[in-house]
DNA sequence: CTTACATCGTTAGGATGCTAACTATGTAAT
DNA sequence: ATTACATAGTTAGCATCCTAACGATGTAAG
């Protein structure tokens, strides 16, 4: 997360480049507004997914996996390699999504090792409950941050 | 952090909008782009810092104090609103800082609930060092990411 | 077969963020 | 002066991320 609330003018940016003659002023402020309107967004994200018992990954795990009706699940190394986070993490997630009833998942049957997750009908019910004002609260921050902040 | 390594394709998008009329497949595009780009920059500012001992939030509360040299430091409640973060944790940012020796502390004069917050000289030559380094990350970042996913 | 190595998911421990509630101090109303 | 409320910073406890290391299982080499 990265919240600083007011951005360096212009004007600052260009003291420190004084200070740092490599330094690229136009980047440096891109960079910043980025950084400052992403987290904002995922402030308001993990609020709203927070007041339905959700977060953000465990949101991001149900999707991956309703994402792929074709497969009978997915393997929580599978969901790790595409949300880009690490194992552990999943295995949380998994656990509090299975505690929720939103998710059950069964041993393999080739590999002992390996375990497959998939929805529930309750899973698949609060997915379906929780988007329409996900979509709704994107297209509100899009439509009030459109970047009159450059 | 929002790590979504694949982003869903225009045609997923459009499949949401068939079920939920009212998305706005654009805004979302957009809006999953910002989090991804936002969150990768993020990780690795983090690595950055970390690698020098330091956090984004040490960082950055390292810059705003050297931002105002008029003033003879800052409080923490005034460091906490303009990294609009939690009291709590400037608490222990600064504890931190302080253990390292870039930050020190005195008990304000007037009010003596409060305390005022300074660089020490190895703080202000901390920051002279990874000052460089982060702006020739964020040059190349930008640089590297320069919106070929739109 | 057995030995060595790779991979799956988990556990343990650390970092960083949050809210709620606390202590100490300041301020304003009676 | 006393009472009540507000504010500064801290502590305690929770959530979510990480890396390192583990046990169990799979695979490949000799």
């Amino acid at each position: 997360m990265f919240f600083l609330r007011e951005l360096p003018t212009r004007q600052m940016l260009l003291t420190y480049r004084d200070r740092f003659p490599d330094m690229n002023p136009q980047a440096v402020g891109e960079a910043l507004r980025l950084l400052r309107r992403g987290s904002l967004l995922m402030r308001e994200l993990e609020a709203y997914f927070s007041a339905h018992a959700l977060s953000q990954t465990r949101f991001l795990t149900m999707i991956l996996i309703d994402r792929e009706p074709a497969r009978d699940g997915l393997f929580p190394s599978e969901i790790a390699d595409r949300l880009d986070i690490s194992r552990p993490v999943v295995t949380d997630t998994i656990k509090s999504l299975e505690r929720a009833g939103l998710l059950h998942s069964i041993r393999d049957i080739s590999d002992r090792r390996a375990k497959k997750v998939r929805l529930t009908p309750d899973g698949r019910a609060a997915l379906a409950a929780v988007l329409p004002g996900y979509f709704a609260l994107i297209a509100d921050f899009m439509d009030r941050s459109t970047d009159d902040a450059s």
